[in-house]
DNA sequence: CTTGTTGCAAACTTTTTGCATACAC
DNA sequence: GTGTATGCAAAAAGTTTGCAACAAG
């Protein structure tokens, strides 16, 4: 990696211009900013990040929106994955901690696990079907059995 | 478990009915079109479900497939996945049979893997964050590097 | 100046809902 | 007969598109 982080938080803090830049793409306000909510959210829903823009009064249209995450993801900044039946949520890709999604259908919590945790599951798929994950795309529904959830009967 | 499949390709064949009257539910011709749809099909859309039992010359309304689908799901007779990032798909459930899903962005091909697959991953999650997945709801994606998969580069 | 990008409004796809009618039990 | 299930039509939710105006490089 050549890259050279000017911020610890955000592997690319500053890269996001350069990345934009290398595919002849422009720097425009609305990418900042959209890009920006992403970061801040952690995990948003289309409709959440033209929300969090707009809250900060910077009004953004929605299908611009849309248009944006759209080019965000195929430059590499952003991945989504879908964390409820509906929506997809976006969040930011920080290379050195990729990870993937639990998401309980109780309590409705979600956790991040870093992506080391498939390593036994990446070996039996490249194995036995030449299959590789993409490991950040990946949800796992279930239920978390903590305190968290009270013991209620499971219902979808 | 005491059931006793009238039908060895169907653990249940017949079951589906005793299934719905435990609840309460009542046994319409609807049903058992939709859910025999759902086990021809091995993996539709509730459009294409919908499709498939408008071809047999039987109308059954839209909104009766998913609410049927539904009222399946909840009973425990089928199971839905999200195969793309589009419609989920159903699939009827087999508990001799629990699999879960690869998906190949480059070629669409899907793939069924037997849970037991999962067992090494499960483990993790439950010592680690008291988490219980649904393997059967899950669906990894990702490429397959066979011989199917024309070495393109890596476009989502 | 040139071409990519945005805003707006309308179309589209998928899913849900209200309500009167029909039918399973 | 009673109450669940269905059909229909309309609405909701999420996403995409065409096009004129705009602005980044």
């Amino acid at each position: 990696m050549t890259t050279d982080p000017a911020h610890p938080d955000h592997p690319g803090d500053q890269d996001w211009r350069e990345t934009l830049r290398a595919r002849g793409l422009r720097l425009t306000p609305q990418r900042e900013l959209v890009l920006a909510a992403v970061r801040e959210l952690r995990h948003a829903t289309p409709d959440q990040v033209h929300a969090h823009v707009r809250a900060r009064s910077e009004a953004v249209n929605l299908s611009t929106v849309y248009r944006t995450l759209e080019v965000l993801e195929d430059a590499g900044l952003i991945k989504h994955a879908h964390l409820s039946d509906r929506a997809p949520t976006y969040h930011a890709v920080d290379d050195d901690h990729e990870h993937f999604h639990l998401v309980c259908r109780r309590c409705k919590k979600v956790t991040s696990v870093a992506t080391g945790a498939l390593a036994p599951l990446n070996e039996t798929l490249r194995d036995r079907y030449g299959f590789v994950p993409d490991a950040a795309h990946l949800t796992v529904f279930g239920t978390c059995e903590g305190e968290c959830c009270p013991d209620e009967h499971d219902h979808d």
